[in-house]
DNA sequence: AAGTTTCCTTACCGCATGGTAAGTTTCGGC
DNA sequence: GCCGAAACTTACCATGCGGTAAGGAAACTT
């Protein structure tokens, strides 16, 4: 994305560190949100001091973006939406809900955070809507596939399923974590899926 | 619900303030959730200091159970889910949630605070808990309802119905709140329960 | 070997928080 | 009119926060 070319040892050096506090970041926040996860926490769990944390971040709000941006990295790899794939796009969401019963901490870290950037003033904020933008965009995408594709079943609007379908994923966490899901979330996205869908999926 | 009787002066007085102090807090709590909320903020908005408002709930958390126990009195008197009305009863959902865009503030609170509940350790846990195992308890029996009296599509299971709509209510306030929805909430939600009833909502 | 830059520590700052202690005002009951 | 409890206020505390300043120790360049 930036310069990649040779970096000497320092370079180095400075960009493992640097992994190492997102890392600890990480794992600070999923345990107890933006908020309540003190720069002195993440430090300590880095093994350096707070200020040492300051340096590389200039910020706290720097180390959050930063988390962010590396966990969509990540992400982006294992689980974009490829709209062209209409049906099966959709289908993998399926799997992403699966996928997300395997991480609990990450799960709570989104959807606290998702909550707390509802407020325009946090610094999260845009982040999160252009998430949610660009993720709206590529599931109306998919579901204009699948449309055109006949695999629709009759009124469903692209649009409003694209929004139901994230609503859905979003919502059905929080009861999750609540432990008040009364079935796995594959099953429940599957069933929202099939009754869009003409044919069943599987 | 607990002593209604006979309240002298002082009483009436004490209890007036408790009141007023919980109006106060509501509102801090919609416009900065929680944990940002601070005792002084909401003392000043009752008209006091902030040992004042300690007097009358010993802790903040007393405070903030207040506030929910209040709100819950409140709600349950103009927005019951009257299972056994079935059909009515998943209508009134598309009703609760267009009052919803009426009240940013309230949605808020309840956005940022049910994830911040997710977390175990949070003092508003078993609240959020109990809260969402009634609601899908009552959504089930409404849609149990439903389904015998023949309103349903074919293979719609009530739990998992249930668990569809309040995620898809949740879900759907947060996008709302980051103001990347792409249609008004009542007719998303009337769109999907639709698809699940025999004869569409009006 | 000297100089420079990167990286990190120790020490500190100002501020806000929830909560406490003790004293003071208010006011209804007698 | 006085008493005593209820309802506060003022003053304070310890704690934890994000962030800054200054200095030292490496690591690399020349």
């Amino acid at each position: 994305m930036s310069e990649p070319e040779v970096l000497d040892g320092r370079q180095q050096r400075g960009r493992d560190t640097r992994a190492h506090i997102i890392a600890a970041a990480t794992e600070q926040f999923c345990e107890s949100g933006y908020r309540a996860g003190s720069l002195r926490d993440i430090a300590a769990r880095a093994g350096m001091t707070h200020p040492g944390v300051l340096y590389h971040f200039p910020t706290k709000e720097a180390l959050l973006m930063a988390v962010l941006e590396r966990r969509d990295q990540m992400g982006a790899l294992d689980n974009p939406v490829r709209s062209e794939l209409g049906r099966e796009a959709l289908r993998s969401m399926v799997g992403a809900a699966e996928k997300n019963e395997t991480q609990r901490a990450l799960v709570e870290l989104f959807a606290t955070l998702s909550a707390e950037a509802t407020n325009a003033d946090h610094p999260a904020h845009d982040y999160f809507v252009g998430r949610y933008e660009r993720l709206l965009a590529s599931l109306i995408g998919a579901y204009e596939v699948a449309r055109d594709a006949g695999d629709l079943v009759e009124g469903v609007d692209p649009e409003v399923a694209a929004a139901q379908l994230i609503a859905l994923l979003d919502g059905l966490q929080v009861q999750w974590l609540l432990g008040t899901l009364p079935a796995p979330m594959g099953r429940i996205v599957t069933a929202h899926l099939d009754a869009q869908l003409r044919e069943p999926l599987h």
